[in-house]
DNA sequence: AAGTGGTCTAGACCACGGA
DNA sequence: CCGTGGTCTAGACCACTTC
């Protein structure tokens, strides 16, 4: 990336304004809440007109890169889209709201040469090893979920089951490995227990149950987690609002 | 509304601009896809820079009240949001999409006097009246989703039940009642079949269903319907995409 | 008072779309 | 070709924050 504009090219002085800071945001060279150049020093910097440089910046501060405060200067933006979408499958933040004192047990931790219903999911190479455990999710001591994940072992290295009963699993990608995560899918149906599975959860065979399949994505579109979970019917419910 | 720009104002000249154009499409003066004034026009026509109007064309744009098309000019945008959740909401499109031939069957219209949880979820006053009736949705005649629906009386005094037959709901809320969709929440929970809902649904008692309980907001932030579900869960499945 | 971002002007040239 | 929106300049004054 050069740090100069470049008079002859045919994007725009404002779009390479941009991609210059997006890149440095992007290489920790600017850290959240840092503060950037002002807009005087950017035209000074860049040789470019006060016009240009805003632009730049709004289009930024639309895009949630940054944000700016009058008479303070102009900032990095925290990434709160990633710590929303985080929140939306925290397990734990939802038990905390409702006043329940969350638990997660690691039942099973192994890395395998996974299926290719893995393989075709996770979009990995046949070869390719994944880490597969199993996690019981408690509320108050009680069973409320039960979830299988599998993460590839390439992108990841060296996690080990004690990790994951000190760490929460999305701490640990984002803070040991500089994951940031962008997108998120999920599905959801309605399923009967089975008996092993009815077992574990403390409730009857045969009860309703939710089906949770999730493929979370980083910012290069690569899968990072599949997880399938099972959650008791009668515990668990799930909750969207479609705002404008 | 003024339709000029007061310079003694303490509001900006773009954001007097942006309000004087947002109550035209409000007003249904500017209709979908209307063009609006040029770039030049504005600064004609309210004596101001072009500078001014570009900053109030763009933030609207931004807002997606209009689009631009360079070298032809700048159109009201269509309502996508609103299409878009009524999309995600839409068992006809649904359907289609994966090629099976839906319908709906009303099979119970009433109005009634609601009981005091229908009048606590649409904020009503006791007294009021409201719609109520069940829709039994179907796939290539099968049956897929038993819907009970309540909607206040006094916001689309006059719906009949031959209205519902040959209409759409939501196209004859938007279309007859003008109505502007905002907002929608929707819970979801695993549950089992009773023995009246299996009969009509055609599957087994006990067998595993979504519950789906859904409300609708209009624009003034009333609820206009409350929508309680239940879908087979042989059949059904949800499905949540979260991107930036 | 000095420095920041916020608003605004008057003007220029370019790229795209349509007649 | 002309009219549209897209980009850019050089400069001005204002409102807010900090000293």
């Amino acid at each position: 990336m050069n740090r100069i504009i470049d008079r002859n090219s045919p994007l725009s002085y404002y779009y390479q304004l941009k991609q210059i800071i997006i890149a440095m945001i992007e290489n920790r060279e600017l850290k959240e809440n840092d503060r950037l150049l002002t807009e005087k020093e950017f035209c000074e910097q860049y040789d470019i007109s006060r016009a240009t440089v805003r632009q730049a910046l709004q289009e930024l501060e639309n895009e949630d890169y940054i944000y700016k405060i009058q008479g303070k200067g102009t900032f990095v933006s925290p990434k709160k889209f990633q710590q929303d979408l985080l929140k939306f499958y925290s397990f734990t933040d939802e038990m905390k709201k409702i006043g329940k004192v969350p638990v997660s047990r690691v039942l099973n931790f192994k890395i395998i040469e996974p299926n290719s219903k893995i393989i075709e999911l996770l979009r990995i190479q046949p070869g390719q090893q994944v880490y597969e455990f199993t996690r019981l999710r408690l509320a108050d001591q009680e069973p409320m979920i039960l979830e299988t994940t599998y993460i590839p072992y390439d992108l990841f290295p060296g996690i080990s089951k004690s990790d994951l009963e000190i760490t929460p699993l999305y701490d640990l990608l984002i803070n040991k490995y500089n994951t940031i995560f962008c997108k998120a899918e999920e599905m959801f149906r309605s399923t009967l227990l089975k008996e092993e599975e009815a077992e574990i959860l403390g409730y009857i065979k045969g009860g309703p149950a939710m089906l949770l399949e999730r493929l979370t994505y980083n910012n290069n579109q690569q899968i990072i987690e599949y997880t399938k979970s099972i959650a008791r019917g009668d515990k668990f419910k799930y909750h969207v609002v479609l705002q404008k």
